[in-house]
RNA sequence: GGAGAGAUGGCCGAGUAGGUCGAAGGCGCUCGCCUGCUAAGCGAGUAUACUGGGAAACCGGUAUCGAGGGUUCGAAUCCCUCUCUCUCCGCCA
């Protein structure tokens, strides 16, 4: 959510910046509703300031009887409070609905563009291996290795479910483990286990809702919801605290499997891993104070290559521009993993900074010592990494003329000391 | 699923024949004093949000005692609904 008395000063350059996400942006509803809001706040806490002075008089009164005049006056005056009240109640809620569909402000560095077309290449990071044979997409190769089951995800559940089998499960579970010891134990994140299930307040605080609820697998007579990300739960921890000072930042990590709708993606990534309905992710959640949490948001990227770097997997990091931007985002970097099999770059991870919007939907914030004010804290998360994409990067890589994968080295403790899956 | 108890400020905990309660007291914390160090002691202070005025310091108003609604001139206190926690029983990985 954006600081209302920040738009209500900067009207113009909001607008101008939100219209750089791409779309028609018009503020002139809020500025209206904004305004009449404190108009009506005005009139009803004046109407009440009246009215404790009078219900004070009154309690002095002995003789209640003398009193009549003025309590049948203020019974005027509680009418015209209900009245103001109601109209006010929904002139508040037009404006929460205008700010909670609000998105981020991107922030100045990120680049202006139209499409994912403008995103910028930052860097990249060892060449994609050549081949003396024609790489196959994971899907043949786990299908042939019989360690990927698409028929029998589709039979359990439906399309974008897919049966792990063998050593295919095991690879997934050994990369978990993986990533999760890489950020507890070198990069000193906290590891948490939430809950996969959410209410409808988590889901608002980090900004899926109210604008993405199609996107999101709803329980069946429960306002609970699949979490499409460990963002939610994680971030969520800390909703409607104030944190101690001395206690930033912290650095969250969380295992948990994700679900999303993939409304709208039809007919896009049909085979294979690569979009499904249900798939593991380990996240990686900051929470820090503002002046730090650009710095923050370059560690935590780097943290997430390092992911890649130790299993040897080629990739580049990009820079979304504005229109590619998420909701809650000022600023993110997708890292992009090569994919030999599609001969192409696939997104693996998305670190983002969201500056105060989550912490300000979601009241987390700050105190810096015992006596200063509470500010709200800066969040940011990221992919480290998107555990199935790893697991497709690692079978189009390493995979073999004779149809085998080699397991990367880290992984091999983890897999039994298994060195190729044939 | 059944029966009962409860939700008050950073924490503990008073407060229910409605008014002087933003809320006693204690702990904690901050500042000052005192003590040769430490501990103890003494004094003062210590919620948040919105809103009006002000350059600011600050001053004023309103709201908040789990959440929402109702009764009333007036609700932490009365009524209704919901949520959560705890205890017992049942069921169960």
């Amino acid at each position: 959510m954006l600081d209302v008395k920040f738009m209500r000063d900067n009207l113009e350059a909001v607008e101008q910046r939100l219209k750089t996400r791409g779309g028609a942006v018009s503020l002139a509803r809020f500025r209206d509703v904004e305004t009449r809001r404190r108009e009506l706040l005005q009139q009803s806490e004046n109407l009440k300031a009246l009215r404790n002075k009078a219900s004070e008089e009154i309690s002095q009164i002995k003789d209640k009887s003398q009193a009549q005049g003025r309590i049948s006056e203020m019974r005027q005056v509680s009418q015209q409070i209900k009245g103001l009240d109601e109209e006010l109640a929904k002139v508040e809620e037009e404006l929460q609905g205008i700010m909670l569909t609000l998105p981020n402000l991107p922030h100045p560095t990120t680049p202006v563009g139209a499409s994912e077309a403008d995103n910028k290449e930052l860097r990249k990071w060892r060449d994609p291996a050549r081949f003396d044979f024609t790489p196959k997409p994971h899907w043949e190769i786990g299908e042939a290795l019989g360690i990927l089951d698409f028929e029998r995800g589709a039979k359990i559940t439906g399309a974008r479910f897919t049966l792990y089998k063998g050593s295919g499960a095991r690879l997934e579970r050994a990369l978990i483990n993986f990533m999760l010891d890489l950020h507890t134990d070198r990069h000193k994140y906290v590891e948490m286990l939430p809950p996969f299930v959410v209410n409808r307040e988590s889901m608002t605080g980090t900004g899926q809702l109210p604008k993405f609820e199609d996107d999101l697998f709803r329980l069946d007579g429960l306002d609970y919801f699949l979490i499409p990300t460990a963002e939610v739960p994680v971030t969520n921890i800390h909703r409607g605290e104030i944190l101690k000072g001395a206690d930033l930042p912290l650095y969250y990590t969380a295992y948990t499997p994700c679900f999303r709708k993939e409304a709208g993606s039809y007919g896009k990534d049909t085979r294979g891993l690569i979009r499904q309905h249900q798939f593991n992710k380990v996240e990686l959640v900051k929470f820090v104070r503002p002046a730090d949490s650009y710095p923050e948001l370059d560690l935590l990227l780097a943290n997430a290559e390092e992911v890649l770097r130790l299993l040897g997997l080629p990739y580049r990091v990009m820079e979304l521009c504005s229109a590619d931007l998420g909701f809650s985002a000022a600023k993110t970097y997708d890292i992009e993993v090569w994919l030999p099999g599609q001969n192409t770059y696939r997104e693996i991870s998305s670190c983002s900074n969201f500056e105060d919007f989550q912490a300000r939907r979601a009241s987390i914030r700050f105190r810096e010592d015992e006596q200063a004010k509470p500010e709200f804290v800066h969040t940011l998360n990221g992919s480290g990494l998107a555990v199935g994409r790893t697991v497709v990067a690692i079978l189009e890589n390493y995979q073999q003329a004779d149809g085998s994968v080699i397991i990367p080295e880290p992984l091999r403790a983890y897999m039994g000391g298994l060195e190729r899956i044939s």
